[in-house]
DNA sequence: CCCACATGGTGCGATCTCGCAGTACATCTG
DNA sequence: CAGATGTACTGCGAGATCGCACCATGTGGG
């Protein structure tokens, strides 16, 4: 077995469980976890939007225009760049973001408990293993 | 920090990851990842892909008929079900998929030795959740 | 200060993903 | 051994992803 091919299956899995959860919300999990990063940062350009959600920037670019279309986004002149933009969750976007997070939050509940002491380790594994992934991407 | 949000972030940084070093093999990340499940099993059903796909039956029906046309893999009557069949990698589809594990070694060596002695602990942490998280989907 | 080159974003189009509805076969019930 | 109900798969179409080519702006050298 391998590391990175289990961590595959586990994102098949964990996709499809999230996007059952939450499809009352009308969201998906891809979407319930951009919005969790965009709520994270008050605001936050393209770029460094695709750099954490390791997209390209067309997809990125995509993912402005259907959130905006739905109100859930605004574009903000970046002060310090103008080919670029400051990119905010208006209060509708949170409140989309807090009611997915609601169907979320039993989910989140239910695989701490089942993985039980094992959590912690769960936890300092996948941010090994974020870094160790980026560390690889970002060329060395 | 959610466990769960952190397995999609390190999957869409290994996606990343392997779709820039798999490209001169002609297969995606997906694709390396299914073609790792068709060669495990001398032969499959489309339902029983799906399961380990954790992917809808509509989308593992275009990739039969995707690596079909790549000459990849072939359908045989499944003599228990005239409603299914079984899938088969061609010796064509065993080559491609060897060529791509070609370019895949080497990332798999440098993520090992990256996560050092926490290469168990990681392997183990990834297969439970995929239990917990399976478990959780299939009802409880 | 200008120019060459690097970087941030987007329109467009090819390709994928996947829900819905439909067909073919299997299985269960009485 | 019907008839009803369930399961395996697929055509189709809507929407999503992302590479390529392109424009606008920033930046570093001379």
């Amino acid at each position: 077995m391998d590391a990175l091919f289990l961590v595959w299956l586990v994102a098949r899995s964990t996709e499809d469980l999230l996007d059952s959860a939450l499809a009352p919300s009308g969201l998906t999990g891809d979407e319930y976890a951009i919005y969790s990063v965009l709520s994270a940062a008050p605001t936050i350009t393209p770029t460094e939007l695709a750099r954490w959600l390791a997209a390209p920037a067309t997809t990125v670019s995509s993912y402005v225009k259907r959130f905006e279309a739905r109100g859930h986004v605004t574009r903000e002149p970046n002060p310090d760049d103008r080919r670029s933009y400051r990119i905010r969750l208006t209060p509708k976007g949170r409140r989309a973001h807090r009611a997915a997070g609601a169907l979320f939050a039993p989910l989140r509940t239910e695989v701490a408990e089942r993985l039980g002491s094992r959590a912690e380790d769960a936890l300092e594994v996948l941010l090994r293993l974020r870094t160790v992934v980026d560390g690889i991407r970002a060329g060395a």
